[in-house]
DNA sequence: CGATTTCTCCCCCGAACGGGGTATGGCCAG
DNA sequence: CTGGCCATACCCCGTTCGGGGGAGAAATCG
């Protein structure tokens, strides 16, 4: 047989900690090998447990879950991190998944699904709730189309402005798009206008952040 | 009872396309009202078919199928669109997501799973496959910590490169400040170096895109 | 202690930028 | 067909940038 999954967890509520970890512990496949109650015992501890999948409270005493996750992927950068939250708490949701978190599920999850959940992220998945996917590709649909910011941009000045986020200056840009210096410049006053702004690193900003 | 489900399908298989609506408009509780063979007839004819869902296929003859999400998502804000795709597609993924598609999953999904995937994006879900999902979260891990390139950056540097992206000329951050022009230009410079970078727009979208 | 890093300030100079004009041709809607 | 929008192009002029130097004070690290 295929051997368990090391399985750590970082929560505060002690009933939940020791439910949970007797409830992996006991699952086919499963091994728990940690139960931390804050961020400081479990960076302190969890290296050496060597765990390939944390589930953690995004709420702790003291180091909160989200700084907890950039720490410990530092020190154990293989590991895949489940945050655990009581609400959707959209707030820290990205922040979490920016630091590295690999899954964003509820509490209130039922064991069962938190078992295949486990299995998933060991196998390259991400999993989440639904309200939380939604979230994470909504954050997707704001960046790409660039909503009021650039609507009134005509294409070619879109064109011109995109270049400047990458970093071309306009005699580049001119060469690039097989137009003058100076048509370049002219675009780019428009671009100004439009956008309410005086340079081209804060139109760039505004338009492609 | 809920009122069915209103999808429509986009897919120039003929057979999996007939297939498909055949299996949805059977099922209890959905109904096919739709279903095009390319995104010319999808945007001519979705808008009156007012479907609730779209599953869309990614490749399609003529205008792709992430072309067709952009200007079917104009016509028709609230609708929801399933991307499907055959080879899990790395390339358009973000770009389909970016222009308003709400999940993404393989062509080979079983049609009891593709049901409730359905269903999952009508209550504001997001479903997608596992690996997809993964994709998605990793490019979080990339955006918010700034892995190589602003970790060499002093905190000064950091933070004069904070305003420079704010759309602050040097003048203006020295003042903020309460430093000297010629420092602004001096830790602007270190930036430069430490970023291979050679200018200011390049450097801001680097380190905080 | 000495070496290194960081933050601070200064000069010169050429290139790049931003704002102000003006103008021509194409295209589309009223 | 006329007015408006768009893309193209040019001029002047003052400001800003970026690269090249040099240099001192404080902090941090071996």
């Amino acid at each position: 047989m295929t051997p368990s999954i090391r399985v750590a967890l970082v929560e505060d509520n002690t009933r939940l900690r020791e439910q949970l970890a007797q409830f992996i512990a006991a699952a086919p496949g499963f091994a728990c090998v940690g139960a931390c109650a804050d961020a400081a015992t479990a960076l302190a501890t969890l290296p050496a447990a060597a765990p390939e999948v944390v589930l953690m409270d995004i709420r702790l005493p003291g180091m909160s879950g989200v700084e907890c996750v950039a720490r410990l992927k530092a020190r154990l950068p293989e590991v895949k991190v489940v945050m655990l939250t009581a609400y959707d708490d959209s707030e820290t949701i990205f922040q979490a998944l920016e630091n590295g978190a690999s899954g964003y599920l509820l509490k209130r999850t039922p064991p069962a699904d938190l078992l295949r959940s486990i299995q998933e992220v060991q196998n390259g998945g991400a999993p989440m709730n639904s309200h939380i996917a939604r979230l994470v590709v909504q954050s997707f649909h704001r960046r790409g189309s660039s909503p009021r910011s650039c609507e009134n941009l005509t294409t070619r000045e879109e064109e011109v402005l995109r270049l400047v986020a990458q970093g071309f200056i306009n005699k580049e840009i001119a060469e690039s798009l097989g137009i003058s210096l100076e048509t370049v410049r002219q675009h780019l006053k428009n671009c100004y206008a439009k956008l309410h702004v005086r340079t081209r690193t804060e139109a760039a900003m505004k338009v492609f952040r």
